[in-house]
DNA sequence: CAAGTTACCTGACGGC
DNA sequence: TGCCGTCAGGTAACTT
């Protein structure tokens, strides 16, 4: 579910609802989720006190609480966070449930447990969170992501850029679903070694992959199988999909067949005609 | 060190 | 109907 966008939805979705909100209580699955928690813990942490700011970074959602606590929430491949009236019945594969001040409960639910909780308790929570994130690479609509940075960091890699750019220490929050479109939309072949790309190829790829992911937060994400923001609504950026899962059928811009391959361990859709080959010397 | 592979977990789907 | 294999939006921890 979550790359990016669908990460800023749920952040945009959720911030009216719980940020000057105090936690009245919470309550756990005790399921293991991808990394453990003390759910005990958490309470005698963030219990009481009130949500002050709620911000992403990366795939990370970041909940600060008045008294300096911190969680860090990341949602692996079907997680999902959402406000409930008190009280409503809960679904399966809700784990964790923050009771707030106003009869109301945010909600953790994930099918597949990927996901994560992360307590930064108060006196630690500003070094660990810059511990948290010292490798994640910068944001790619933030300056700091160039196309000399990525130029740079790509030098003497000869691993696909496909797998390059959705690598999170190189950049943030690219996952499957917009490599892919990003790629295409650059006529880049998503096999070509990232090593192989020119500075102004670059430029341009980091500048469609910030229209792609800006495109795709205007439109609520994209909702493949569940994924719905803070009130419960879908995405519909799956409508814009131009490469990805469209295997079999023809190329929007050259009516070519697509084509869908695995690399590195991901299934990879492109258009044989219009991304050119993997040799990286026929591409701009 | 880079890059490839495995592991974590549930559920949907297609083939038999 | 059901069993089995395959696949899925992520990423840390291995191995090569």
């Amino acid at each position: 579910m979550p790359e990016l966008p669908e990460v800023e939805v749920i952040c945009q979705g959720l911030r009216p609802h719980i940020v000057n909100r105090r936690i009245m209580g919470i309550s756990c699955s005790n399921k293991q989720l991808r990394f453990p928690l003390d759910c005990r813990e958490m309470r005698g942490e963030v219990k009481g006190q009130e949500i002050i700011s709620l911000r992403r970074r990366a795939k990370y959602l970041l909940l600060k609480m008045k008294n300096g606590a911190c969680l860090i929430i990341h949602l692996g491949m079907t997680g999902n966070m959402g406000i409930f009236p008190q009280g409503a019945p809960l679904k399966k594969h809700d784990h964790i449930c923050w009771t707030l001040d106003n009869n109301t409960e945010l909600r953790f639910n994930d099918t597949r447990r990927f996901g994560a909780v992360h307590l930064l308790p108060a006196e630690v929570a500003e070094s660990h969170e810059k511990t948290f994130f010292a490798a994640i690479g910068p944001e790619p609509l933030s300056r700091a992501c160039s196309a000399s940075y990525l130029k740079k960091r790509a030098a003497n890699r000869k691993q696909a850029v496909k797998n390059f750019i959705m690598d999170s220490h190189v950049i943030a929050g690219i996952g499957n679903i917009y490599a892919n479109e990003a790629l295409f939309r650059c006529n880049i072949h998503p096999a070509q070694p990232a090593s192989s790309i020119s500075e102004k190829k670059w430029r341009q790829l980091l500048g469609t992959i910030r229209k792609t992911l800006k495109h795709a937060i205007e439109c609520g994400g994209s909702t493949i199988s569940d994924f719905v923001n803070a009130s419960g609504e879908g995405g519909y950026f799956q409508m814009n999909f131009q490469i990805y899962g469209k295997s079999g059928e023809e190329c929007l811009r050259c009516q070519e067949i697509i084509q869908k391959t695995t690399i590195g361990g991901r299934a990879s859709f492109f258009c044989p005609k219009c991304q050119h080959d993997a040799s990286g010397e026929s591409v701009i």
